[in-house]
DNA sequence: CGATGCGTTGATAACTTTCAAATTTAGTGG
DNA sequence: CCACTAAATTTGAAAGTTATCAACGCATCG
């Protein structure tokens, strides 16, 4: 599998130049308060520098303990970072929408592993050429800077998230998600309700059960299950603790 | 509280030069695998820009919503960042120990709190001083970076930590504070049991069942409540899950 | 010496997981 | 296009874990 992602790099890599500039990025990330979104040089190096990689359900993009040579960013679908514990559990550290970049937490090593959750198109850029202009130009360094601390951010909520009630997990999930979404009230799921229990810390028993009782209370609504439609947005927020 | 702290920076901040150069840092944070600790020009950046501000036992550092204008790096004692729920929670973020360097995960305005566990020397720099800098020396930014992502990986083991049951998570608490430690099997906690339940996300009182748990086990010593020797550090480990 | 804060221990209640089975959905081949 | 199979999701009942409530022990400090 690895191997095999590795290839697909380089035979994306060798395409003509022409094939190497991808097309416009989805809806870009949902940006916090207080952030200005400048339009970045790092994405313009990043999309002169890198391929676009296709990743078909569930393809691996790339492997724990790989060699941290790249550094990526959702073009489309969506991708989950995991990790399967010794004892077999699955911990999923983060869903990556459109917009989203990822690999940046690894510096040497990749600590989770990659797998597109439906059918992905990834950016897929060099570190080692992102690392040669950050030492020439700071504005790409503080880019980096921005966007991980970001991120830290975003893992801190998750941490406040982990800790609280089941009920709470799911309901602020779904907060998340929606602020994501680009229909804010309709939230279109990419991943399965394994990998949400995974993310959540919970089984796919809670938070199928958890998912129905806020139907019962009114407070979703569940068309389908890969479909959530938020009716009480201020109710969901009230059970984040 | 707020104001009270601003004060007393701005205080320290106007007494005499010499007075800004602090005493040497304490024990570095512990490295992760596979990262060179590189006598940082950051480091000196901090210590020339920066005043150290004593603060005692229980003294905020800064207030949760309060402007981010400062960069923090303990000296010596230990400092606590946390968050109090809507439902009157306390969710504990970090515990830095000297040689961590923290605030950096917020750009405009603080999401936690920060507070002095213990009898606390803080060295405290102005963030437009280090912005100044980076927009000229690529290598702060780079820096900042590294700093940033590094506490990004903590912060998803952290993630990893909380998704498992309560003996995992006080095992994951005693090895993460052991690698922080000087003295590596004697464990002397600088934070009391709630503050650890409030990391954790458990009571105190799992906490301490727990920690007798692991002595009855023979895995570790509690001669004192606040000091714990580890007797088997492998077991431990294997409980990380 | 009593007061106070912190930590430990015990019993019960609440919540979440586990195991098992039913139901729905999605994919595949005829 | 429909039927069939496999996978995903939902639902139910019992077991396990952790929280809650309450009381006790221990040290520090006036």
């Amino acid at each position: 599998m690895i191997i095999e992602a590795a290839i697909r790099n380089e035979a994306v890599r060798l395409a003509p130049p022409s094939c190497t500039i991808p097309p416009l990025a989805g809806a870009p990330a949902h940006l916090a308060f207080g952030e200005v979104h400048k339009a970045g040089s790092l994405d313009q190096i990043m999309q002169l520098t890198g391929a676009v990689v296709s990743y078909p359900r569930n393809a691996e993009v790339f492997g724990e303990d790989e060699a941290a040579e790249y550094i990526y960013k959702v073009v489309s679908g969506g991708v989950r970072t995991y990790k399967i514990l010794d004892d077999g559990r699955r911990q999923v550290g983060a869903f990556h929408l459109p917009g989203d970049i990822f690999g940046l937490e690894d510096s040497v090593r990749h600590a989770l592993s990659a797998e597109a959750m439906t059918g992905a198109k990834v950016l897929v850029v060099k570190r080692s050429a992102i690392n040669a202009l950050v030492s020439r130009d700071a504005s790409i360094a503080q880019e980096l800077f921005v966007l991980t601390s970001r991120q830290l951010r975003r893992m801190q909520q998750r941490v406040l998230l982990l800790a609280k009630s089941a009920q709470e997990r799911v309901a602020s999930f779904l907060v998340e998600m929606a602020e994501r979404s680009p229909a804010s009230n309709i939230i279109e799921l990419p991943m399965s309700r394994q990998d949400i229990a995974d993310y959540l810390g919970l089984t796919i028993e809670t938070v199928s059960r958890t998912l129905t009782c806020l139907q019962c209370a009114a407070v979703i609504e569940l068309p389908a299950a890969r479909r959530i439609v938020l009716r009480d947005r201020l109710a969901l927020s009230q059970m984040n603790g």
